[in-house]
DNA sequence: CGCTCCTATGAATACGCATTCACCGTCATA
DNA sequence: TATGACGGTGAATGCGTATTCATAGGAGCG
C-alpha cells in the first residue's frame, strides 16, 4: 500500500453521507447551527471511512493551531521535567498539545523561537533558557504571546511568572538562623538566569538582617547540577582556609542533592549533624529517605495556571500581555535535612505525613 | 496592536522583491530552479518584512509536517527522560520537532493516536504505553508509521525497537552468580507491558540454567516507581517465613534505587555487604555516589537511531515498515551495588573512569 | 544568422477546511 | 391566507504555500 494511501477528507464524508462539505465540517464544530439528524448521519459516515478532521488544513482558515510551543533548557533538573509534564497534562485537557524545543542550558533560544514562528504556535512557553529581547518583539509582533516561566527580563515587555526568588532565599536562611547555624555557604550555578541570582539574594541579604556578619557567608560556583554541586561542594570543605560551615544552601533541590551526597560520601561528613542543608524547589526526589530535604517548595500547578491565564490561549483577540511580571510566594517545607526547632515540630510532621501519602 | 497583526505572507515578500510568489516559495526551498542572485533578493526582502514561512500552509500540500508524535507514560523514570531527551536532539538537528503526548501510565493510548491523526504527525513513537493494535493498524492505513520504542507486540504488524530484555535480565543473572549470591530477589512492576516481564524472565531463567533451585527465587510486585519499589522492598525483607535474600534485581535502576534506599534507611542493612542490588537501564542517577549501580546499560542513542531509521522520516514513499523486531543488546556495566569479582576488577575500573568524566 | 536547448520566472491550481452568504422550507403570528 | 422569522443547508470563497505547466530570454551550436 502506498504510504499516503486513503486519508478521506470532509468531501468524501460528504458525498457518503449525501449532504455538501460545509455539513460536515459544522458537525465537527461544537456549537455550530446543523440539526442533531444530520449531525448523527454525518458522524456516522466518518466513523465508516475512519476520516478525522485535518487540523493542519483547519488552522490554516481559523488561524489557530492549538500547538503551545515550550523551550526547555534543562531536562536534566527533574524540576523542569515535572513543570513540561504539567503544562503537557493541562494543554491536553484543553485539547492542546505541547511542541517542545529543547536548548542547550544557558545558549540563546533564537533559534528555537526562529523554528517556532514558523509552526504558527498559539503560544509559547519558554523555561531554563535565555532568550535576547529581539526574539519577544518578533513574537509579539506576529501576535504570538510567550511567557517566561521562572524567568524575567527587568524592564523589558516581556510577561513572565515566576517563584518569588528572592523571598523563597530568605525562607531558607531564616530555617537556618532558626536552627541556629553560624557559618553560611550557598552553591549556586553560574547566574545567568534571574532565578538564582534572586534566590541568592533573599538569602544573604536575610542573613545579613539577622545579624550575621559577611565574613561568615561563602559563596561557591559550579555546574548548575548534580554533578556541579557535587565538585564544589568538595572543594568548598577541603579548602582549609577557612572556617567549615555548619549550613549550606543549594540554591536548587538537585544541587542540594549533589552537595548532601558529596558530604556523605566523599567527605566523610553527616547532614543534618555536621553540616544542615536546604533546597529550593520541592521536587519529589528530594522527598526521599537519604535527603529528606527542607527546602522552598515552588507552587508548580499555580504558576501553570498563571501562566496560562496570561496567554490567553482561549480568545485570541486579547492584546497580548506585556510587561507582566508575576511572582508567586513560596513555602517552606520543614523535612530533617535541617535540624527542626522546637517551635516548628508541628509544621514539620504536617509535612512527613504529607509525603508518606 | 490586534493579536493576529502583521504577518506578512510569500505574496508581500513577493512584491516588495519584484518578483513572483512562486520564486518567493523557490527561494525558501532548498535545491530548486532560481537563480542565486534571486534568491538573494528575495531573501532580503523576507528579512525586512520579518517574513518566516508558513509550515502549516506548506504541510497542506507537502504532505509533510515536519512534527513527529512521541507518546510516553512515565516521565517519572528519569530513563523516559533520557529518551524524550535524545529524540528531541535528534529530530531537532533534522530540522523537525517533537509533539508530546503524556498518556497516564498503563492506560490505554488510544485517545491519544485519535488526536495525533488529526495533526498528521510524520510519524509516532510509543513508549512506556500500552496501545491497542486497532490503533496501529488505523495510523498504518493512514499512511503514518508508528515505532514502539522498548516494547512490542508478539505477533502484530506492529514495528519496534527495544533493548534485548531477556538477554540483559540473563546478564543481571550472570554478575549476581559471579558474585557468589545464594539467595535471590526480583522486584519488578505491573507486567503489562512486555519489558518487565523479559527482563524477570531472562534473570530467572539463567539462575535455573546455573543450578539456582525455584525456591530461591522470591519474586515482589510493587509499582514501577521509586516509592514503589522502596515498599514492596521493606515488605519482602521484613517477611520472616523465609530467608532473607543476598542479591536484589530492581527490574530497572529507578526501583533499584527506591530498593537501595529502603534496605538502607529503613531496614538498616548495607548495600552490597548485607545485599548486593542489581539493576536495567543505566540511567545517569545510577551512577552517583549512594548508588553505584551495577546495572545493564540500554543503548539509547543507537535504539533511538533505529527507530528514526525505522520512521523512514525522509522518504515517505517507503511502505510503511510492517512487524519489525529490533531487539538490541545491553551491556552490563560493573560498579559497586554488586561486589566486583577479581575477573571483572578492570571493567569496572573502566566503568568508573567513565562514569568520572 | 537561425535554430535548438536550457534556465529562470510567472500564472494558475490544488491542498482540506471554516465561514460567509444566500436560499429554502417551516412554523407561528396577524 | 399572507407575512415574517428562523433554523438548516449548500455554493462559493479564502487561508498561505508548493508545484505544474507554459513562456521568455539567453547561450550554444552549426
Amino acid at each position: 500500500m502506498a504510504r499516503k494511501s486513503s486519508r478521506s477528507t470532509s468531501f468524501d464524508v460528504a458525498a457518503l453521507a449525501g449532504v455538501s462539505q460545509s455539513v460536515v465540517s459544522r458537525a465537527f464544530t461544537p456549537g455550530s447551527r446543523i440539526a442533531d439528524e444530520t449531525r448523527t448521519k454525518v458522524l456516522e459516515a466518518a466513523l465508516k471511512l475512519n476520516y478525522v478532521p485535518n487540523s493542519i488544513a483547519s488552522s490554516l482558515t481559523t488561524k489557530r493551531t492549538n500547538i503551545v510551543a515550550l523551550i526547555i533548557g534543562n531536562l536534566d533538573n527533574p524540576f523542569y521535567v515535572h513543570v513540561l509534564h504539567t503544562f503537557s497534562r493541562r494543554l491536553q485537557a484543553q485539547g492542546r498539545q505541547v511542541l517542545i524545543f529543547t536548548v542547550e542550558p544557558n545558549s540563546e533560544s533564537d533559534e528555537a523561537i526562529m523554528h517556532l514562528l514558523k509552526y504558527q504556535v498559539d503560544g509559547v512557553v519558554l523555561t531554563a533558557a535565555q532568550l535576547s529581547t529581539r526574539m519577544i518583539s518578533l513574537c509579539h509582533d506576529r501576535g504570538i504571546p510567550i511567557v517566561l516561566f521562572n524567568r524575567y527580563i527587568p524592564g523589558s515587555d516581556a510577561s513572565g511568572v515566576r517563584c518569588d526568588n528572592v523571598a523563597g532565599g530568605a525562607l531558607i536562611a531564616e530555617a537556618f538562623l532558626a536552627a541556629g547555624a553560624q557559618n553560611f555557604a550557598l552553591i549556586t550555578g553560574d547566574l545567568k538566569g534571574t532565578t538564582s541570582g534572586d534566590r541568592v539574594r533573599g538569602f544573604v541579604e536575610r542573613l545579613l538582617d539577622g545579624g550575621v556578619k559577611r565574613s561568615q557567608i561563602v559563596e561557591v560556583h559550579g555546574h548548575s547540577s548534580y554533578e556541579g554541586a557535587f565538585n564544589a561542594t568538595i572543594k568548598l570543605i577541603r579548602d582549609k582556609s577557612r572556617v567549615r560551615p555548619d549550613a549550606l544552601f543549594g540554591v536548587n533541590d538537585i544541587m542540594a542533592m549533589g552537595a548532601i551526597d558529596a558530604l556523605r560520601h566523599r567527605l566523610g561528613l553527616r547532614v543534618p549533624e555536621d553540616l544542615m542543608v536546604g533546597g529550593f524547589d520541592d521536587i519529589p526526589e528530594g522527598r526521599r529517605a537519604p535527603y529528606q530535604l527542607t527546602t522552598v517548595r515552588q507552587p508548580i500547578e499555580q504558576m501553570v495556571d498563571e501562566t496560562l491565564s496570561i496567554l490567553h490561549l482561549d480568545d485570541p483577540t486579547e492584546p497580548i500581555p506585556r510587561g507582566i511580571d508575576r511572582p508567586i510566594k513560596g513555602r517552606l517545607i520543614w523535612r530533617s535535612s535541617i535540624p527542626v526547632p522546637p517551635a516548628y515540630r508541628g509544621e514539620a510532621d504536617a509535612a512527613k505525613n504529607e509525603d508518606e501519602r
